[in-house]
DNA sequence: TCCCATCACTTAAAGGCTTTAAGTATTTGC
DNA sequence: GCAAATACTTAAAGCCTTTAAGTGATGGGA
């Protein structure tokens, strides 16, 4: 019975799918121990402790995402790339809930140079890269890839805790029309103290 | 040494204050009954559990920023409302990170009559009381209710976590101009389908 | 081919956490 | 002033993380 060899990767994977699973939060060293039927101790040759395991699944997500919303935005300018974007960061948080739970550690203390840094960098290289179709410069533009951001992670964030289950209006049409919204408002980016009224 | 008793109201707020110091995934049954030098057992005639304590805390942190909003709100329109509300939004979160933390928790499975929906309520009633000065009617308004408290909540998140410290720009001029840009958006609320380019 | 060192995992153990049950002491109500 | 309820402690089980020491298989060198 010569089973597999643990690595670090091989552990981080699997601590992503178990995440998945069963939540980010519940992903511990024991479980992950257990779905590879090895005593917990066996981990920490590969891994330093639990937080270093969670830094490692939240960069791999971070990477992932980033490649998929890169393909999505292949091809595409203007409101296309604008919604590509937004569908590929939306579809991979509802696919990968865990996943998505995990990019939201404090990425405070990480290397600046580890992969997490870098794709953490390719999320805002890319958003920069559709405001390019707006025509935004700085520090307008600065300003709407936070607003951009904000808007993404706070709006699929709320879908899934379950935020918007009060109102019967399907998410996919607001989702759809909070879009439309900001492809308007990028197009004519207002200039500061628009003014009451 | 007749300490003050125990009751579920004084551990939550406590729970509360600790939360905003050592961080809201930290506040565990044994250290809050540290924090009353008290056996953790102790507690367990208070509060069903560590998830009841925690409920109790995302309920009393809604409550209070509903409070704040709807002082933030009270005698305001436009503009000046949507400023003021989300002002109240971002400063207690700022000023309040533990709680801000325990909100975010999953509200799935909670009594719907508890206090905790209830202040829920009261936030959602307050953004269409703002949404009333810019006259939409549904479901727009329900599109850009979930638009507006998903913009808040994604912006002041990524803020709390550090994800906009790698850029120089003031968060607070990104906040600023991204208010002038909802504002913009909402006074002038785009068709579905505004048609790319 | 044999041996030895290294590697990959297990065993063992300490310490912290949650939670229940049973015990004790203090307070409260009559 | 006494009995009963209350408020907390003690005790204990079980799960978690993490370190240190132990064991057996593997593979490279002679």
């Amino acid at each position: 019975m010569t089973r597999e060899r643990l690595t670090a990767q091989r552990l981080t994977r699997a601590a992503a799918e178990l995440a998945d699973e069963i939540g980010f939060a519940n992903v511990t060293v024991s479980a992950l121990a257990r779905a590879f039927a090895v005593k917990p101790a066996a981990l920490y040759s590969h891994v330093r402790d639990l937080q270093d395991l969670r830094v490692r699944v939240a960069a791999l997500a971070l990477a992932e995402l980033a490649d998929r919303a890169a393909s999505a935005l292949a091809g595409r300018a203007g409101k296309d790339a604008l919604v590509a974007f937004a569908g590929a960061y939306r579809g991979y948080a509802k696919e990968h809930p865990g996943r998505y739970a995990a990019m939201q550690i404090e990425l405070d203390g990480i290397d600046p140079r580890g992969e997490a840094a870098q794709a953490a960098r390719r999320h805002a290289e890319m958003t920069r890269a559709i405001l390019r179709g707006y025509r935004l410069a700085e520090p307008d533009q600065t300003d709407a890839v936070r607003m951009l951001h904000g808007t993404f992670h706070g709006f699929v964030s709320l879908e899934i805790a379950g935020g918007f289950r009060h109102t019967p209006r399907l998410v996919d049409a607001s989702w759809s029309r909070t879009l439309d919204a900001l492809h308007a408002v990028l197009t004519d980016w207002p200039p500061p103290e628009a003014g009451p009224r």
